[in-house]
DNA sequence: CAGGATCCTCTCTGATACTG
DNA sequence: CAGTATCAGAGAGGATCCTG
């Protein structure tokens, strides 16, 4: 029980002393990585990555409502971050394999501690959402 | 090291055992929480609310390059979910405070975890980000 | 003080068609 | 197979003006 039941991490709690660092915002890499997996695919991308390596059509189907170009534009943004590593095999023809790199692979600890609050609390934010979004006040 | 030399969690690991849930995307509780969580100004938001209480002109001028719509609009989303709770007090003029529910504190958990990860490699990722951008590939 | 209403811009996302 | 290019819609985000 060292970190564990500290009601508030240090670490957020250290943090931005100041009235409001402004840009300081935008380059903040927390902020920087939550959009990142903030979006629609990137973290289901991660964690199929995560199981094994995919190749691209193999992600495809293995999401099935995702578009190429979504698909596309996930992976680019991974292996940019260098959280996903691309390597053309020389097959006929031609194919692609998608990996996590380490990098990749140590966000999956942090993603699976949030992804447990997540589901923990789901259904107090459902029964949340249900009070201030009445389905109709009375019909 | 129970968990935490685990390189994959199991919690992740343990999931998406099909071909692709599709609609169960959507209604994923991970996917939800970081779609929240992932926006522009939440995050900020919620540490903010952690150190302390504020009033609505409080945060805005605590954030500076916010606009009271954006404010007004992650003040919502986040008490909609029962993160933040708003209380009107009779003063006069009218004033709000919000300030963290219990919910909303013990997110700050698993978020400082992943705040850790991203400030510790986020030399790493810039890094990437200049090889996969570079700045011009000499003229 | 704490917003609401309106207008505008940009990004995300998806559908479709095409390519090496 | 593994993408690229283009078009279109929805939502995020911001600026400005107005209100109780």
């Amino acid at each position: 029980m060292s970190a564990r039941n500290t009601g508030v991490p240090a670490l957020l709690n250290a943090a931005l002393p100041r009235p409001v660092p402004s840009d300081e915002h935008d380059q903040c890499p927390v902020t920087d990585v939550l959009r990142r997996i903030g979006d629609k695919w990137t973290v289901l991308v991660v964690v199929l990555l995560g199981q094994r390596p995919h190749r691209f059509n193999d992600l495809h189907r293995g999401i099935e409502t995702i578009s190429q170009r979504m698909l596309t534009r996930t992976l680019r943004g991974l292996a940019e971050d260098g959280l996903v590593h691309r390597e053309v095999l020389p097959t006929n023809p031609p194919s692609v394999e998608y990996s996590l790199t380490r990098l990749g692979r140590s966000l999956l600890e942090p993603l699976s501690i949030l992804a447990e609050w997540a589901i923990e609390n789901q259904p107090v934010i459902a029964a949340s959402r249900r009070i201030h979004n009445p389905p109709s006040s009375k019909g």
